[in-house]
DNA sequence: CATTATCTACCGACCGGTCGGTAGATTATA
DNA sequence: TATAATCTACCGACCGGTCGGTAGATAATG
């Protein structure tokens, strides 16, 4: 995991050279969160998690909601890297759109998307950083309705309404990290493809 | 334990007609939950809500985590007068799929069926409790699934994993209760037109 | 009077977070 | 090169506050 950076609206952290302890802190911090949500993880358990004491992790980290922001910065960093910038020159919207959703369903279990789950639990946080985080997701769903846009335009969309379409296509990405986990009997590559193909006939003409 | 009966909202007024204490209690803790989760709606918060003191819910309810239970069980119980049991006997297929998620999506708003995406919370549970919400709602899978396989045998489908398929369309069903509420912008009937047609769309063969 | 519903007052456990302190590595200086 | 100064990463102890939950008194109901 890479390190995740500080921005202008939170302070600095004392990071030296050595991030491999950051980086496990964070890591184990967005593992228990998903398990167990925000407000059911305790800094206690997150100290226990890392062998460290509740007083060290703080040396770490600034306080447990900043902890949840950066961890949903790093998240939208990847979603970033991972989905809209090898996509966002893609001419095509059809292509562009499978690629979107090939990409972020890949991610998913390779890259640490799943920490998209972690999303929601954007109401924990303050106004500001609340509104950082809910741009950024705005924005992607925004990208998503434009390819189903251009898609219209081109005459190749079925009759529907490409806000809920573009909501229904985010819910069954993001939806699967909560149940693949439990049902992993079918290959993660196979899901890839069947993810694209149900979406994408959910909204190309015949 | 009393149970709840679906009523109208109303606000809190001392004692209302037609809905006892106990509905007012039990309802609230679902929203509250809903919006801010299990584990980060405390005791005191609900107390508020329905205007009293934190002893005087307690003598409404065994535990904070019964009180979940019971949530889970009442929402599973209008999901099964709502949608299941009014689509059990539809014996072709395609119209028993179609009306299963016409009557989630419409029970949705207007018959608490939003209490559905409390399923997850399960996990606070205790493990019976845990095991006996995790059943029924492997139930509602089943039957979802059951209608992808007789769809199959009549060569309706497409070509696609059925269990994928089914969590995708769950997924689509569900995630309506979090994204609907801040973007309201079409009306409940065109959403639940939506929603079938998208799923519908995504499974049958063209 | 019996039952139900609610109150005041309180408990021990745990919460997020801070404090003063320190071992050990790193750096600056004489 | 010796040593003093500084810095990082951590700890045990502790803070005020909140958590879920309870005992016992009181008010309303029938």
């Amino acid at each position: 995991m890479p390190t995740i950076e500080p921005t202008a609206t939170t302070k600095m952290m004392p990071t030296p050279k050595g991030q491999t302890r950051n980086e496990e802190v964070f890591r184990a911090a967005a593992q228990l969160m998903i398990r167990k949500g925000f407000a059911g993880t305790s800094m206690g358990d997150l100290a226990k998690a890392v062998g460290m004491t509740k007083a060290g992790l703080y040396h770490h980290i600034n306080s447990k909601q900043d902890l949840l922001f950066q961890i949903l910065l790093y998240a939208l960093d990847v979603l970033n890297r991972e989905v809209i910038a090898p996509t966002a020159c893609i001419p095509d919207p059809e292509e562009r759109l499978r690629q979107m959703i090939q990409r972020h369903v890949r991610g998913l279990f390779t890259h640490g998307l799943e920490f998209t789950l972690l999303f929601p639990e954007r109401r924990h946080l303050e106004t500001t950083q609340h509104e950082i985080i809910s741009k950024k997701v705005d924005d992607y769903r925004g990208l998503l309705l434009k390819a189903l846009q251009d898609l219209r335009e081109e005459d190749k969309l079925r009759e529907l309404d490409i806000h809920a379409a573009s909501n229904h296509i985010l819910q069954t990405i993001a939806g699967i990290a909560r149940w693949y986990p439990e049902r992993a009997d079918m290959t993660e590559e196979v899901l890839v493809e069947q993810t694209v193909a149900f979406n994408i006939s959910a909204i190309l003409k015949p």
